[in-house]
RNA sequence: GUGGGUGUAGCUCAACGGCAGAGCACCGGCCUGUGGCGCCGGUGGUUGCGGGUUCGAUUCCCGUCAUCCACCCCA
C-alpha cells in the first residue's frame, strides 16, 4: 500500500456531504454579500508569500512548501490566499475595472507543519476580501459575514473576538511603549517570550505559560495608544456591530501573526476544537497593496478553516441526502422492464438506481434499505401482467399499484 | 522542530509471555415476491514495519513509520 502524504486526507463519501453543506452555504452567502468568486493558482513565487505574508512569520520562516521547478524558478504552495488575491487584484488592474472589488474564494492551502486536531499540512479555506473600501462600515459588514456563516452553520457557542492593532503610524509608538514597559521583566518570561519580543513582540500576548501571565497582564493595551484616525476608525467598527445586533468581545490579546495587519482585527473562536480553535479569522491590511506594487488601496479580509467548521458542525446540521428510487427486479423480464424503467426516472431527472447484478428479491431489498432509498419499485411477472408496478414507500413501510404510465409522476410526488 | 499517548478484522475494542476473540458492518440461509427486528451460518488477520530478549512475543526491550493530544504557530 502506498499511502497518503503525511498531514493530507481523504474526505469519503458520508463526510462529504458535511462539506458540501459548508461550501454551499459559504458561496450562498457571499453571493448574497455581494462577493464575486475568483480562483487563483495554488502554486506561487515564493517571494509572493515572503513580501506579502511576512519575512517574520513563522509561515515564511517554516511552514512554507517551497520548491525549485524544472526552470530554476521557486515556487511555493500557497500557504494563505491573500497574498494571491492581492497579487490577482494588482496584476488584472481591478483597482480600475472592479473599483470596490468584493471577492471570494474557496480551495487548498499547504502549511508543513505538525498535524493535531483542527490542524492539517493540506487544509482547506474560504477567503474573502475587500479592496478599495476603508469605511469602518466595511469592516462591519465583513465581520457580519464571518458570523453569518457560523451562525448558518448552527455551529453552538463560537465567539467573535476583536480588536485594533493600529497603523504604520500609531502601531510602532505602542510596540516601543510595550518594550519600554517589560523592561527588566523581559528577562523573567519564557523563553518563546524573549524570541517574540524580537521577531514581533505583539506576540507576547499569544503566550500561555501560567508564570507569564502576571508580567503580561500589567503591559499595555494597543487601543490606548492607537492614532485619532485608527481610534475613530475602530470606534466606528463597534457602533456598527452593535447596530445590527452582532454580539462582540474586545480583547487587547487578540494580535494575529501575519505581518500586514492594521487596525481591525478579528477572530470566531469554537468550542469543540481543542487548542486549534480559532475557526476564522481575519483583519485590516491597509498597506499591502501597496507593498506588493499595486495603488494606495485598503483592503480587509478573513480566512475560515473549512475542516474546523466541518468539525464543529452540530448533529443536527440539514446535510440528509436526497431523496432517491430504487427498483427491485424479479425475474429475467423483471430485470429487462426495471432497466427501462430507471432510465425513464433518470431522463426525466430523478435519481434511480437498480442492483445490477442479478439478486434475490430480499438482498435486493436489503441493498435498497442500505441506500436509504425512500421510495422502491417493484417489477416482477404479476406487475408485468397487469402493466403495473409496485410502488413502496420505505419509510411508511406501505405499497400500492400504479400503472405503468403513470410511475414517473407517482416517484416524483414521493421524493 | 519539541514533549507525551496509541497502533490487533472494514469500524469500535478484548486477549497482556502459551491455539488471536467479541460486537457492529459485509455475504448467505431461516423466508424460491418484500428492507428495518430476530435466529443460524459464513467471508475477513504476516497483531503497522524492522530488529532484539525468550523454548515460545499481540504481550517485554530498541528502532522506525503512522496517528492522536499538547507546545510552537495558525484556519
Amino acid at each position: 500500500m502506498i499511502p497518503a502524504i503525511r498531514g493530507t486526507h481523504d474526505i469519503l463519501p458520508g463526510d462529504v456531504e458535511k462539506w458540501q453543506f459548508v461550501e454551499r452555504l459559504a458561496r450562498e452567502l457571499c453571493e448574497r454579500y455581494g462577493y464575486v468568486e475568483i480562483r487563483t493558482p495554488i502554486i506561487e513565487r515564493e517571494e509572493l508569500f515572503a513580501k506579502g505574508t511576512g519575512e517574520s512569520t513563522d509561515i515564511v520562516q517554516k511552514e512554507m512548501y517551497t520548491f525549485t521547478d524544472k526552470g530554476g524558478e521557486r515556487v511555493t504552495l500557497r500557504p494563505e490566499a491573500t497574498p494571491s488575491m492581492v497579487r490577482s487584484y494588482i496584476e488584472h488592474n481591478l483597482e480600475h475595472t472592479m473599483p470596490a472589488a468584493k471577492l471570494y474564494a474557496m480551495g487548498p492551502m499547504f502549511r508543513y507543519e505538525r498535524p493535531q486536531k483542527g490542524r492539517y499540512r493540506q487544509f482547506h479555506q474560504l477567503d474573502i476580501e475587500a479592496f478599495g473600501m476603508q469605511d469602518p462600515a466595511v469592516d462591519a459588514e465583513v465581520i457580519d459575514l464571518a458570523w453569518s456563516l457560523i451562525t448558518g452553520l448552527g455551529i453552538p457557542q463560537a465567539e467573535l473576538v476583536i480588536n485594533s492593532v493600529g497603523c504604520a503610524t500609531c502601531r510602532p509608538v505602542f510596540q516601543k511603549a510595550l518594550l519600554d514597559a517589560l523592561g527588566d521583566n523581559l528577562g523573567n518570561l519564557c523563553g518563546d517570550c524573549q524570541r517574540r519580543s524580537v521577531t514581533n513582540p505583539l506576540r507576547i500576548y499569544d503566550c500561555k505559560v501560567p508564570a507569564d501571565q502576571p508580567i503580561i497582564d500589567a503591559l499595555p493595551h494597543s487601543i490606548d495608544y492607537l492614532c485619532e484616525s485608527c481610534a475613530t476608525h475602530f470606534t466606528g467598527v463597534k457602533t456598527h456591530l452593535d447596530a445590527i445586533g452582532i454580539i462582540w468581545r474586545q480583547s487587547h490579546r487578540l494580535v494575529r501573526g501575519l505581518d500586514y495587519y492594521t487596525r481591525t482585527t478579528f477572530e470566531v473562536l469554537g468550542q469543540t476544537l481543542g487548542a486549534q480553535n480559532a475557526l476564522l479569522g481575519g483583519g485590516r491590511y491597509d498597506g499591502l497593496v501597496k507593498q506588493l506594487g499595486g495603488a494606495d488601496k485598503t483592503g480587509i479580509g478573513f480566512a475560515a478553516g473549512m475542516e474546523r467548521l466541518v468539525l464543529a458542525l452540530p448533529e443536527s446540521a440539514p446535510i440528509a441526502a436526497p431523496g432517491r428510487a430504487f427498483v427491485v427486479a424479479i425475474g429475467e423480464d423483471g430485470r429487462a422492464a426495471a432497466w427501462q424503467l430507471i432510465r425513464e426516472l433518470r431522463q426525466a431527472g430523478l435519481p434511480a438506481q437498480m442492483e445490477l447484478e442479478a439478486r434475490g428479491v430480499r438482498a435486493q431489498m436489503k441493498r435498497a434499505d442500505r441506500l436509504a432509498t425512500r421510495v422502491t419499485l417493484i417489477v416482477g411477472g404479476d406487475e408485468l401482467a397487469r402493466g403495473e408496478v409496485t410502488l413502496r414507500d420505505m419509510a411508511r413501510g406501505e405499497q400500492r399499484a400504479v400503472a405503468r404510465d403513470a410511475v414517473v409522476t407517482a416517484v416524483r410526488e414521493l421524493l
